[in-house]
DNA sequence: TATTAATTCGTCAACTTACCGAACTAATAG
DNA sequence: CTATTAGTTCGGTAAGTTGACGAATTAATA
């Protein structure tokens, strides 16, 4: 047969699957009437479907009238994937599964020689996790790394990320990929954030939005058409190098980018001392709001140019939400502060919120990217409109309050 | 069937069409070896394509050894598409049919009236074309027409068009549907020439870009992972509120937009007025470049903070080419020093170009727009996965060089 | 020049996959 | 016991495949 007649079986698979994954524990009488399918095919589809070990049966459903039905769900332990976050200082890992729990997240500090020692804590860390929770390692089936640079998906190296040694020297991807013994993906972390968001975050259903994450420094992960935006070099969403805040013109704004000069936490720390002469960090800052005039006008200005920036976006993209995260961004002073200046300057009925994940959301996104991955090499095969969405996260175990 | 099976059939067809619209002529046994299908199979497709209308036997492919190959191509009349590019002061209306011929284009003055008037314009234009080169009406079964505005798909009408009177008020999509007795698809005009540009233009296989429009307004249609980008409310795009050039914080960046109060065509003639007491229209501004410093200092405005807003699109959505048209837009003088300036202010490795197509960007992205509307709707009937890419352009006919 | 071989195009016939609908068996509430 | 719902069995249909074959055409050869 063709190659479209050949995989109708598989499409329709992955179409079951879904049902179940999103709708489960159903029974196949129900799956057939959702999706239009016989009472006969579906059957034929489920044995297949449980024979692989994708789903299995749960008890009967009584109460109704008529035969009870043998219902069906997804395999949990089918497949796991290991999601990651490294950071400059810290790496964190959690294990999701095939129903989309997310387990319990290991923290460490990030192995400061960077590099090969990077690349050993990860796959020593997700060992660990498989262990401690008693699970088959060979189920272990997919490692997302978020990381806080450009990844290369040629070479496997992370650019850009200066704050972990040696990160663009190697093949990093590949490496791990050898360390554990199966895939690895690599992507921007604040990709992963604005993909944590959609997935189980405030952004739920929201199909054009931003995430700006604001820290150590500034940027943005963006959807549009419900598909992430990584541009053709994997530089979408360097708010850091908007053309103000800083002037652009200036050699500086070359190297670090004119908008990041006046924002991040370097800025605010250095706009401080320079009113003050008074060196502290930025917590300190938030801190004393209430007495401190000069830590007032520190946070004035980081509002009111990352409120441009949420202007340049909104001009640019018009997205429904921009979701702000970050050690900085999620702070309730500033994000007032931001929000009340962005009014100043459109009209714009974009929807501003706080990052309902927290610190978490790329460590989510991970996880959902991993799935979708997961799903698409293993149920989907690339089989072209094969693609299964994701269901809701489940995330309690995670400790993060779901709104599903 | 299934939904699924039951097409099988209808994407098969969609395919064979896809690669007679792009290979063609082709034969059966080409196509067959092209697209996996075994021979059998084929011979039933192309039958029911021909003699649905949608292609035809064309002679003998003789030369090689072997029997000769009857091959088949697109029947180029089997649909016709109206172009139309609606603006403050012109309407221009071409017409496309299904093998992507573009012809002659009708140019006139947009009736000052707006509104119904406009509306009546447009349809006896479309008439005429199909009149004037001897088609058959009831072949004609869309339009698309771009307008220099923000279309609300749920009315009808088209919002923020202040340069055609009542744009705002009628159903446009919809009278003129009525007007014409077939479907009117409306599509902001940049939007469309960024499709155009895609299409025919500079931009072709590049899946990541901007066309940005100089001229009464600033203006940009962005495609992003091949897709065009709308935004929630379809204001993707509108650069003018980007928020520097002029301060954005002042009342008049809400009503006109910070960016847009120094780049466009009135802010250029203001800009003048100012440093010379002089009050001239933007081409002679061009004309005195060389003898006058003043007009010198104007360009230059007008390409730093263009080079600005190029900036921002590249930090943001870090696309491949960024393609300047529009009246102003696509003069070498400002070109030149867009791309010096941009050049200061940033390392991003974008492209910049000037526009292939001049003026007809959006009238060909019309065309192309229309076209997958015709794939879409007649021959994959809904059926996901059944897209028809389009053919290359073949512009000839318009006057415009042509590089497929 | 006539014949034969090689090659390619398109069709026919038999078989396979995957779906459907109808009839049938199984289980369960009332 | 009966109405109702769940799931299976059994033919039937749509669509695609493979392999054999006739038709057409070029190239080589007697």
């Amino acid at each position: 047969m063709t190659e479209t007649a050949n995989n109708i079986r598989r499409l329709n698979k992955c179409n079951v699957f879904e049902v179940i994954a999103h709708e489960g524990p159903i029974s196949r009488a129900a799956i057939a009437k959702r999706l239009g399918l016989s009472k006969q095919t579906l059957s034929e589809v489920a044995k297949e479907l449980e024979s692989e070990g994708w789903v299995q049966q749960v008890g009967l459903e009584r109460g109704n009238v008529g035969r009870a039905a043998m219902n069906f769900e997804v395999v949990p332990d089918a497949a796991f994937v290991a999601a990651v976050d490294l950071g400059g200082t810290k790496v964190k890992v959690a294990i999701a599964n095939l129903a989309c729990q997310i387990f319990g997240e290991a923290t460490e500090k990030t192995d400061p020689r960077g590099g090969g020692a990077v690349v050993d804590q990860i796959a020593r860390l997700c060992r660990e996790m498989m262990d401690q929770h008693g699970l088959q390692q060979d189920r272990l089936r997919l490692a997302v790394v978020g990381v806080p640079g450009v990844p290369d998906h040629e070479s496997g190296a992370v650019h850009m990320a200066p704050n972990i040694p040696q990160l663009d020297e190697i093949d990093f991807a590949g490496e791990l990929s050898k360390a554990l013994g199966f895939d690895v993906v690599i992507e921007n972390d604040v990709n992963l954030a604005v993909l944590g968001e959609h997935w189980g975050g405030v952004a739920q259903h929201v199909d054009d939005l931003a995430y700006v994450a604001l820290g150590t420094g500034i940027g943005a992960g963006i959807i549009v058409n419900g598909e992430l935006v990584r541009g053709k070099n994997g530089g979408a969403g360097e708010l850091g190098y908007l053309p103000f805040g800083a002037d652009p013109f200036e050699d500086a704004s070359l190297r670090q980018g004119a908008l990041e000069r006046v924002t991040a936490t370097d800025a605010m720390r250095d706009y401080y001392f320079e009113l003050t002469g008074e060196k502290i960090e930025v917590p300190e800052i938030f801190d004393r709001l209430d007495q401190d005039d000069h830590a007032q006008k520190v946070l004035d200005r980081t509002a009111r140019e990352t409120a441009r920036a949420v202007a340049a976006i909104s001009a640019l993209i018009d997205p429904e939400q921009i979701v702000f995260g970050g050690s900085i961004g999620r702070r309730e002073e500033l994000f007032s502060r931001i929000k009340a200046q962005f009014g100043l300057i459109t009209r714009s009925p974009v929807e501003l919120y706080i990052s309902d994940l927290g610190g978490k959301a790329a460590l989510i996104g991970a996880a959902s990217l991993g799935l979708s991955h997961v799903h698409a090499t293993l149920l989907a095969g690339g089989v072209p409109g094969a693609e299964i969405t994701l269901p809701p996260a489940k995330l309690a175990k995670l400790g993060v309050v779901s709104n599903g």
